[in-house]
RNA sequence: ACAACAGUUCAUUCUAUCGCCUCGGUUUAAAAGUACCGUGGAGGAAAGUCCGGACAACAUAGAGCACCAUACUUCCUAACGGGAAGGAUUGCGUUGGAUGACUGGCGCAAGACAGAGAGUGCCACAGAAAAUAACCGUUGCGACUCGUCGCAAUAAGGGUGAAAAUGUGAGGUAAGAGCUCACAACGCUUUAUAGUGAUAUAGGGUGGGGGUAAACCUUAUGGGUUGAAAGGCCAAAUAUACCGGAAGCAUCUGUUUACAGAUCAUAGAUGGCUCGUCUAUUUCCGGGGGGUAGGCUGAUUGAACUCGUUAGUGAUAACGUUUCCAGAUAAAUGAUAGAAUUUCCAAUUCGUUGGGAAACAGAAUCCGGCUUAUCGAACUGUUGUUUCU
RNA sequence: UGACCGAUGGUGUAACUGGCAACACGUUUGAUUUUGGUUCAAAAGAGUCCAGGUUCGAGCCCUGGUCGGUCAA
């Protein structure tokens, strides 16, 4: 099984779905400088998990910056998304789930790698938590 | 060779591994999906949104006023507030002629370069006076208390100011003054010549109270409005609840008992105003509320690109030839490792070694410009300096 | 994507038709008071977001930029 692919049904497109993950009514948690949020949902596919990678303008008003950092966080979830996927596989759930960078320096991508692991990590932990 | 200025072109490259987006093919009974193979995948500014178009929807019955934009000439262009060539003006440099005012040639640069002789407004402070000027002064006449006053003439000199009623020389005069003359500068007009034209050159006539139009304005020319979140199609979802207005039942005529025509009234459109015009009137308009908000198309073959020839001073055009060259949609074009190239700093045994740096910046319907940002590299032209022949 | 505003002492606002950048609060100093506050008196603090242009002269007029904000959906 090939692991390293981020094809478009891992990311998440639908419209109804990113509106939902910007209200209050999801769970969040932050690892410095990743705001994370994500919710149980039907996907309605095969693939457990859609991702939504977020850097603001208002942190970063020039486009080469924003998608400099978008193609970075980008490349470290693609490398390391194994982690949380077998989890959910194996309680056989479905989740969407926004990253937003929020920091108005751009860290090397070595910390950033390490940061998502960091947050991927938590939420297998709080996974593991919640279905027992 | 170096430096400065101007213009043009390019704007890191290669390999490996793991990935992303479009399209095509194969696989599967077919579609979708998956897997594999192949093609293509950011810019000179993609940016700012400052102009001009294409395209689309709505309107098309116009006129006047208002509003906005442009402004030397000719040309280029689909169009432009853009560009090309030219003209005049201003500034700088250089070199001549006068040696008084001033002025000729050559080179470079600049710019929203129509009109102040249509009208209105404004020109602080200072100054007599900021637009039909007279404080000191100059001159003449008169008076007397004999160095002052009054009347008249004048605008050379003084001072103020950003700006003071053309400048120099001579004549003239009581003193003076474009008052007169010569020369010089400027404006208007006319003739001839050159030029498509702006205009130039030469000659004649004529004029003498500023500046400001990026103050109002005048003249000429142009401008219908809204923007791809436009617009079209499919799917999904539904209720016109309530409020306001008009009306159903206004008036007249004809046939006939409901139609047709006209008038009145109301509402809407012509997005500023007025006039005018058009449409609708039994379910119609406006306000307001509710529901759904997912996909396809528009949307990538075009005022296109490459190379060449011809025409033109040039912008550019015509003809031939070649190519198909991003099409994403919470938004692809990347990451890691290694090598090369350019350049900077430090050390240096001048062979190199070590450490940095490689900018500005990311398509969102598409084109033509302008403006702004930008590490550097190459080429061309002009000017200057130095060296050699 | 489109439309429209604004920027003036430390803070909040003025400045008409171009002509010495004004006011309040705050700050500093002094007086009053045993001390602080209140009150009174005085002083300092800007060259008007940046760069050009028009004009004798620009906070104001014009052009280009920077930053901040508002609206439509």
């Amino acid at each position: 099984m090939l692991m390293f692919t981020f094809q478009k049904r891992e990311r998440l497109c639908h419209r109804k779905t990113i509106q939902l993950l910007f209200t209050h009514e999801v769970s969040k948690f932050f690892v410095y400088p990743l705001k994370v949020a994500y919710t149980k949902i039907d996907l309605q596919q095969a693939f457990p998990i859609q991702v939504l990678l977020v850097v603001s303008k208002r942190y970063h008003p020039h486009a080469a910056k924003r998608n400099y950092i978008k193609r970075m966080m980008r490349e470290a979830y693609r490398k390391n998304k194994h982690i949380l996927i077998e989890v959910l596989q194996a309680h056989h759930s479905q989740i969407a789930l926004m990253i937003n960078y929020t920091e108005h320096d751009i860290l090397s991508y070595k910390k950033i790698e390490g940061k998502i692991i960091l947050t991927l990590q938590r939420l297998c932990e709080l996974y593991e938590k919640n279905s027992r």
